[in-house]
DNA sequence: ATGGTAGACCTTCTA
C-alpha cells in the first residue's frame, strides 16, 4: 500500500498537475496540505472518478488538509485535541479501512515565521499538542503514520545553506528540538530508514531561483509508529515534479507498506 | 544587495 503526502499550495490552482501525478503515482492514500479552500471548493469530482473516496478539513484562503483514500476513510478527526481558540485548519485524521487497518494523521504544521512575533510561539505550542496526542495514539500500538509538512529542518543536512536558515523558524534550535522529541516518543522518520536519498529535499521556494540552484530543504515527513515501521518497504521523494509546468513549492513524498 | 514568486482576494497576508 502507497502513502502520500504532499503540500499542493492551492488544490484548485493545481489541479491539473495534482490529477497528473495522481494517475502516474497512483497512491492509495494522500495526505494533501495547503488546499486553500473551504469543504464546498473542493474539487472532488475528478478525485472521485479516479476512484478516492474524500474527507476534508478546510478554511478559507489558509492552510486547509485532505485526506484521499481508495479504501474507506473512517473515525474521521478534525483538529488536534486541546485546541480551543486555534481557528486554523491544520489536522485531519483518520483509520483507512485497508485489508490490516492503519490510522493516518494529514499535519500542516505552522510555519512559524518572524520568530519575534506571536506566530513562533504558536508553533510551539502545536507541536507540544502534536506530541501529547501523538503519546497517546502510541498507546494504541497499532499501525500510524503522521504525514505531511512539519516546517521543520531537522538536520544541517537537510538543507542546501544551512547557514542561510539560521533565523528562522524552520531551523531554530526549539523547532528541531520539538522534533526530536516528537520522533523520541517510538517514531520512525521513513525517508531516513529505507530511502535512496535521507536528506532528499521536498521543497524548493519559489523566489531567487531557488529550484535552479537546488536551494532546497527537507520538511516534508512521514512519521511512523513500530508497528507500520516493521512494514515498511521503500520511501521515495518525487523530486521530478518540481520542473513541471505550475508547480507547487513542495513535491510529494510517498511510503509503500507492506499492509 | 533585505531582493525574489505564488496564491487568495480586494489590499495585504501568508509562505
Amino acid at each position: 500500500m502507497k502513502l502520500a503526502t504532499w503540500n499542493v499550495n492551492s488544490i484548485n490552482a493545481r489541479l491539473e498537475t495534482v490529477l497528473d501525478w495522481f494517475r502516474e503515482a497512483q497512491p492509495d492514500v494522500a495526505c494533501l496540505q495547503e488546499i486553500k479552500c473551504v469543504d464546498e471548493k473542493f474539487p472532488r469530482e475528478p478525485f472521485e472518478s479516479l476512484g478516492y473516496n474524500i474527507e476534508t478539513h478546510g478554511q478559507k484562503t489558509y492552510n486547509g488538509v485532505a485526506l484521499l483514500s481508495k479504501y474507506p476513510i473512517e473515525d474521521v478527526t478534525r483538529g488536534l485535541p486541546e485546541g480551543d481558540g486555534d481557528d486554523h485548519a491544520r489536522y485531519i485524521e483518520a483509520v483507512i479501512g485497508a485489508p490490516r487497518p492503519i490510522r493516518v494523521g494529514c499535519i500542516y504544521l505552522p510555519n512559524g515565521n518572524p520568530i519575534d512575533t506571536e506566530k513562533f510561539p504558536y508553533k510551539l505550542r502545536w507541536m507540544a499538542r502534536l506530541k501529547a496526542h501523538a503519546e497517546a495514539l502510541l498507546k494504541l500500538e497499532e499501525p500510524l503514520a503522521l504525514m505531511g509538512d512539519f516546517n521543520v529542518i531537522p538536520e544541517p543536512a537537510d538543507a542546501d545553506n544551512p547557514a542561510s536558515w539560521t533565523g528562522d523558524a524552520l531551523f531554530q534550535p526549539e523547532s528541531r528540538a520539538a522534533w526530536r522529541a516528537l520522533k523520541h516518543l517510538g517514531l520512525t522518520d521513513a525517508q531516513g530508514e529505507v530511502g535512496a536519498e535521507p536528506h532528499g529535499y521536498t521543497f524548493w521556494d519559489y523566489q531567487a531561483g531557488a529550484w535552479q540552484r537546488n536551494h532546497g530543504i527537507r520538511i516534508d515527513h512521514v512519521l511512523l509508529s513500530p508497528q507500520a515501521a516493521d512494514r515498511l518497504r521503500a520511501c521515495e521523494v518525487h523530486r521530478y515534479v518540481r520542473e513541471r509546468e505550475k508547480p507547487s513549492d513542495h513535491v510529494p513524498v510517498m511510503v509503500t507498506l507492506d499492509l
